[in-house]
DNA sequence: ACGTTGAGATTGCCG
DNA sequence: CGGCAATGTCAACGT
């Protein structure tokens, strides 16, 4: 990697067109070819960059990053104030653990929770256009399928209305009614919803995993 | 802004919880109080990151990030290879151009472009699950809704299925037609506009802009 | 290789 | 400050 403090203005041509006025900024060129302009400001976003593969040609205080569809960023530099260079290696790499499988998990164990008296029949309830995440049975015996979301937006709702379609043709589950869990749901979602007949029930991440931390201790 | 080079491990423990072995990286502390840890790959995101607000404390061979929702980035130092701070300044920002906004501001001048004798009515028009783009009336005085996309997609053709829906209920303006305007139409957003009833257009984005031009030097 | 989907999305706009 | 949509979205995963 190599670090270059520099005063310099931008311009970036592709897909849009940005410019930079001049000013003091970092200059980032990573191994895998990627350089970014980064300010003193916007979090961890760069001002500006050319993400690999990309080539790099230097010219005496001129800089022009070139990638395959033919963008370029050009740099131009009025001062450098420090570079450096240093091998970093290659990353061992990072290990992640998802919310969105966990919430599935937990609201098959506590299915109750989006509605009185809901029990499981089964996750991942297969049908031709796609798996329902849970389907159950209502305190009626009434068939419910349950789409889970992170974040509820009109793609889900139409997505479980989607679901519903193919579902009410088997004669075994019909009428079937759906419900959208989400930790939040948005407005148009809600509107969207209502619309299509589905209910929609906002479930609290934090809470549901006390719960069912609970539960634990309890057996 | 302040950069090490560092041989360090990181935790993050919020809204997922993710490891970083012990390895060779970039740390950069931001003005606005952002921390993120780059390696030498991975174009210009971090490996992981801490946004502002937060605060840093630093201890031997140990920094730990906190945010306000008690979210914390623990960096574990086994070595420190350099460490150098920059004062940058606040930057004079970034200005840019192609971009949506710009496309509808040309066609909101030049809706002619997309039907003959079509007329603006107004931009941003409400809808209770979101903005139309524009809304027009055609050479027969027939109301027309604009959707506008850098890239026409499914999701567009479906976007402007629903306003169409919800634009039908006002008496005033029904029935209403749609038109799909971007500067690259997809072939399943073609077929899908077509089973939808819904008109597409290409737009030459450059030539728009020359035209618009074209038209403040006759005047 | 291409299309689809999620993201600790981030960022900017507008009410 | 919150809701909402765009992003040069990027990146992972399935076909």
């Amino acid at each position: 990697m190599r670090l270059v403090i520099a005063t310099c203005s931008v311009d970036y041509q592709g897909r849009l067109t940005a410019h930079l006025p001049m000013a003091t900024r970092l200059l980032m060129v990573k191994a895998d070819g990627s350089v970014s302009i980064h300010g003193d400001d916007r979090a961890y976003k760069p001002l500006n960059w050319m993400s690999p593969p990309c080539r790099l040609h230097e010219e005496e205080g001129r800089w022009v990053v070139v990638n395959q569809r033919g963008e370029t960023l050009t740099i131009t530099i009025e001062a450098v104030l420090s570079d450096q260079s240093a091998d970093l290696g290659v990353d061992p790499g990072l290990s992640k653990d998802g919310v969105e499988a966990h919430l599935q998990e937990l609201l098959a164990a506590r299915p109750d929770v989006l509605a009185e008296g809901l029990r499981l029949v089964t996750r991942e309830f297969p049908t031709d256009i796609g798996p329902v995440d849970l389907l159950c049975r209502d305190a009626n015996g009434a068939a419910v399928a349950v789409e889970i979301k992170r974040r509820g937006d009109i793609d889900g709702v139409e997505q479980l209305a989607r679901y519903l379609e193919r579902l009410d043709l088997d004669g075994r589950l019909r009428p079937v009614r759906g419900i959208l869990a989400a930790q939040q749901v948005k407005p148009q979602a809600r509107v969207l919803a209502a619309a299509r007949g589905i209910t929609w029930v906002e479930v609290d991440y934090d809470r549901l995993r006390g719960e069912s931390l609970g539960d634990l201790t309890l057996f």
